[in-house]
DNA sequence: AAGTTCGACAACCGCAGTCCA
DNA sequence: GTGGACTGCGGTTGTCGAACT
């Protein structure tokens, strides 16, 4: 298949459009459509490639254009299509009328998917990260670095702090949804190791490597569940903890769905379906999800919403099933 | 006030698919 | 069937203004 030279000619020129160019562009397009984009430039006096006006155009003269910041229900869109097509923007533009795929493109790399990662979900997948232990570890470190220094000599510290990464490697390793763990008992196994796993954890010394507070960061982090979305057990302080007031986290404003989990949801074993369902993380405990409601993109009192829903309303749900 | 950093977004690049002679 | 022309698409880069030091 052979290739067309499209901006190959140096005497063309690149960059930013000027309103001028603009005009012309729009013009020509208003009377003549654009017909073929490679003769285009020529006809309409541009010294421009063909590629780049019909860029120029679709992106951003086009007038059906729909310009400005992205409504609450459109990012919403955006992430129930995303969850279920990738990064697929062409056809996640297709359901946004007036949106370009290019615009989401952007709106996504430089608002949604910071916003997904900051409330510790992999972009990609839409699902909890499975690595989170290995900021987690950072943090533990963080926060018991005074005790540490004061309390401890490094050496009694430094064994101990290997001993619980190996046990909270091992643990992640078991929460690997990718794990090869096929059949049911292995999993049921997996999930009473896992437990056990987390008791030993809460169960060491005061002086453990979290200064005693190690598995109420655990707790307090299962509130955030992350790590622990799919273990009944500790979902359960996750709905019962009433130190969290997490309808008053930003995020939970933010993403209603998080504090409307039912148990049931919460507790599912299975793995979370496209949309991004699941709890969200603590805010002070994780990073700060203040800055999520920084960005441009943050709709306070909006009215609570479900993606789920959206995506199960959505014709291409249907297309696709 | 000047310089630097950062975020947002427009624009470019190159591959892949489709159409058609 | 083949290959050139053209378009669509997604990843990446460049530019510019705002925020920060």
């Amino acid at each position: 298949m052979g290739r067309s030279p499209c901006c190959d000619e140096t005497s063309l020129k690149k960059g930013p459009w000027t309103p001028e160019e603009d005009q012309k562009l729009v013009k020509y397009i208003q009377k003549h459509g654009h017909g073929s984009w490679r003769a285009l430039p020529k006809l309409a006096g541009l010294n421009r490639c063909g590629k780049s006006c019909r860029l120029r155009w679709t992106n951003y003269l086009r007038p059906d254009i729909k310009r400005g910041k992205f409504s609450q229900e459109e990012e919403q869109t955006i992430l129930n299509l995303h969850s279920i097509l990738g990064n697929k923007w062409s056809a996640i533009a297709s359901h946004l009328p007036g949106r370009t795929d290019n615009e989401i493109k952007n709106f996504w790399n430089t608002h949604l998917k910071k916003k997904l990662i900051q409330m510790g979900f992999d972009p990609m997948t839409h699902r909890p990260r499975t690595d989170i232990f290995s900021s987690f570890s950072h943090l533990l470190a963080l926060a018991n670095l005074k005790d540490i220094i004061e309390t401890h000599s490094w050496d009694e510290q430094a064994v101990k702090l290997q001993a619980e990464m190996a046990k909270l490697q091992y643990l992640q390793y078991l929460l690997q949804p990718n794990s090869n763990i096929n059949n049911t008992t292995t999993s049921l196994l997996t999930d009473i190791d896992t437990i056990n796993l987390l008791n030993s954890l809460s169960s060491s010394s005061p002086d453990n490597i979290a200064g005693g507070g190690s598995m109420d960061s655990l707790i307090h982090l299962n509130n955030s569940s992350i790590p622990f979305s799919h273990m009944p057990d500790l979902q359960a302080s996750y709905q019962t903890t009433p130190t969290n007031n997490k309808d008053s986290t930003p995020a939970a404003q933010e993403f209603p769905v998080f504090s409307q989990l039912t148990p049931a949801a919460a507790s599912s074993a299975t793995p979370s379906p496209p949309s991004m369902v699941g709890p969200v993380p603590e805010t002070s405990s994780i990073n700060n999800l203040g800055d999520v409601c920084s960005t441009s993109s943050c709709y306070g009192g909006a009215p609570p919403s479900i993606w789920p829903e959206l995506l199960l309303e959505d014709p291409l749900f249907h297309e696709i099933a």
